[in-house]
DNA sequence: ATAATTTATTGACCGCTGTTTAATATATTT
DNA sequence: AAATATATTAAACAGCGGTCAATAAATTAT
């Protein structure tokens, strides 16, 4: 890692930015700030990074860098059944998600970019400058890349026999991928007291797993979990 | 329905920017296309609308209207369990969602700014307008109808034998209500293309809907479910 | 070593856009 | 008809993203 001073430079760009960005939030963090806060001009972040966009999207790279460790992280794991896999992935994403809630916005703002990328009716409402960005195309990849670790996991759920077998695995995850995401948008709003219906939701989650697990171990409780590696315990 | 002479401006206004805001998106529509568009100056918009977001919580809130009445649609329909209750509500909001993505943004961005609201750590970074708005208040409101209803409909298919019993209703409702929220965040993005592992999911949703169910109907088949209401046919 | 060229860096400046405001016209009430 | 409240406008303001010409520093070539 021999690290170029310009890479250093872009480094504390990106430190700055992710520091302000999670302070302020994106909105209210201005390039003036940045540059400010970083020691430099702003001509000159103009220099790093094409535009505030771009900025973004290099500090949503780092958060899809730390969530795709996440996912590497809990596959490498050995002993542990697909099912395992799948339930401490949207464990993790929540701890993830509460621990660095501007990451996860991004991850989300990104997911948005995405969903207009792949409509061409709405494809004319990004900024053009967003898809000449070199991260978005990085951010492509590790999106997919996060994808295919989910794919695998279903698949080996599959095979060991701790989610059921019908079961399409690129179907199957994107769904769970779905619940996770959805329960980040959610997990705040529904604590909200009312007089009608008593809404216990302090802890929700243990609930939303449990039914995670449930859709996944499915209707056919026949066959038991066989642990595919037993290894290194 | 008198509709005063100014309730009349009020709406041709929010016309104009639900036009602009579907065709340009939020960001990109400034507030002198709304004033123009509509044939007036632009201080006079900020005569009806305190400002830009104001502008968008009052088209959010029109989403959110049109939102309740699919909840409301579907609750009121005799003779259908809650199961499939719940599984026309992810099929409609689908729907909904698709014929018209920007009620649905205005909708995901709005749980954004709720999540915030509801942490205090993240209270500071939502604009201090928005918190004033009349109508981010009637939105709290009309989102936590939305729940009543859907926490119904949960209520409706453990009493009818189509929903497992031992499930908590609120916990249940939300956990369906993540998997579609996410559902929409992720539909687009997911028809990637890749070489090492084929996905197909051009049609993702009817995976999506029977593993919803399966969440629902549970690990127990035991009880058939029984219609509650006959009625009318 | 020195010239030439590429890479960094600055500060001033531009234009757009959300927002305000003083002035004014129109309608309503007294 | 006066007084008051409601609409409406045009101009101006301020902040911010983005650009650019000038220049300094570093690197390469001669």
């Amino acid at each position: 890692m021999p690290s170029s001073p310009r890479e250093k430079k872009t480094r504390l760009i990106l430190d700055v930015a992710i520091k302000l960005f999670s302070q302020k939030g994106y909105a209210a963090t201005t390039m003036d700030d940045v540059a400010k806060t970083a020691g430099i001009s702003k001509g000159l972040s103009y220099f790093y990074f094409k535009n505030k966009e771009d900025l973004y999207m290099a500090v949503t790279k780092k958060a899809f860098d730390e969530l795709k460790g996440v996912f590497r992280e809990i596959f490498k794991q050995k002993g542990r059944n697909g099912l395992e896999m799948l339930t401490d992935l949207a464990s993790s994403y929540i701890s993830f998600a509460h621990s660095n809630s501007m990451y996860n916005d991004a991850i989300l703002n990104f997911m948005g970019i995405m969903q207009q990328y792949t409509q061409e009716e709405n494809h004319g409402q990004i900024h053009p400058l967003i898809l000449e960005s070199e991260h978005f195309k990085k951010l492509l990849d590790i999106h997919h890349d996060c994808g295919k670790l989910g794919i695998q996991m279903v698949s080996q759920g599959i095979k060991d026999g701790s989610i059921r077998p019908e079961l399409q695995p690129e179907v199957t995850f994107y769904t769970v991928w779905s619940m996770i995401i959805g329960y980040e948008r959610l997990t705040g709003p529904v604590a909200y007291e009312d007089k009608d219906i008593k809404i216990h939701l302090d802890n929700w989650k243990p609930g939303f797993i449990k039914l995670l697990q449930d859709m996944l171990k499915g209707t056919i409780q026949a066959q038991k979990p066989q642990v595919v590696q037993a290894s290194l315990f």
